[in-house]
DNA sequence: CATCTGTTCTATTGTTTCTAGAACAATAAC
DNA sequence: GTTATTGTTCTAGAAACAATAGAACAGATG
């Protein structure tokens, strides 16, 4: 899995890791029940900080996304663990984004296609 | 226009603020061409301070929402104004969010679903 | 036993967020 | 024309966050 980090970025590292074994998943590289690579190997590939890759994998835990098993690994749940909770806070959080792109002068119709094309190409991977 | 800022929240007040004026214009509770409070009345009513308030509307400028006239006021700008930067910058926050519902175990006619849920609770104000 | 694992602790550095106060120049109001 | 208000700019400080670094621990794996 590749993995790529912007140091300059706007978006803090451990957000951008989050956000690319998100993406990973969705696409179907990883997969429910794989795990994750450990803190430090992680890190060292990425050349970043053990505690930068740590702060990722909570993250994705508090998510609901993996399971840390302390001493083990760092394990992809099945979708069937997600729970109310994941969605309501996927609502608050596609809120402002929809509201912005109605702003900026979107139709309801061109904002359902982005949406499709977006979830098209992650799934044909 | 009633704004509702939280400063325990995680999100920044200035992002909070833009976000519900966003909101608001996207609700039609604010129009193109009108205008929004001078930095400092908007900041005594938050009951923030004025640089905040300051940030928000340069974030909105940023974002080609409003025009900031110095010495007269940021006024809504019209959809017609957006750019290709905007949408750009819209696909690439949407994409994160989408490649977690879908991790989470949503599929893409229950995105699709949310979506609309959305942008109908948007309109129908 | 030795290694690797995630965890925890202290520490430092730089950035961001928020508040604060003051000053400036141009517009608007009277 | 004077006054008040406007957004802007500057310095400044406090607090939180982000990222790095090094060390140590205890449990699991080989």
């Amino acid at each position: 899995m590749i993995i790529r980090i912007e140091p300059d970025s706007d978006i803090p590292i451990y957000e951008q890791l989050s956000n690319q074994i998100i993406e990973g998943i969705a696409r179907g590289v990883i997969q429910p029940g794989d795990s994750l690579p450990s803190v430090r190997a992680f890190a060292s590939d990425l050349g970043v900080n053990m505690h930068t890759v740590n702060k990722s994998y909570h993250l994705l835990e508090k998510k609901g996304i993996i399971k840390i098993v302390p001493k083990s690994g760092a394990i992809i749940s099945s979708p069937q663990d997600f729970n109310q909770s994941s969605l309501d806070r996927l609502k608050d959080e596609y809120m402002p984004l929809i509201a912005e792109s109605l702003v900026v002068g979107m139709s309801q119709k061109q904002i359902l296609e982005l949406v499709s094309i977006i979830i098209n190409d992650i799934k044909k991977n």
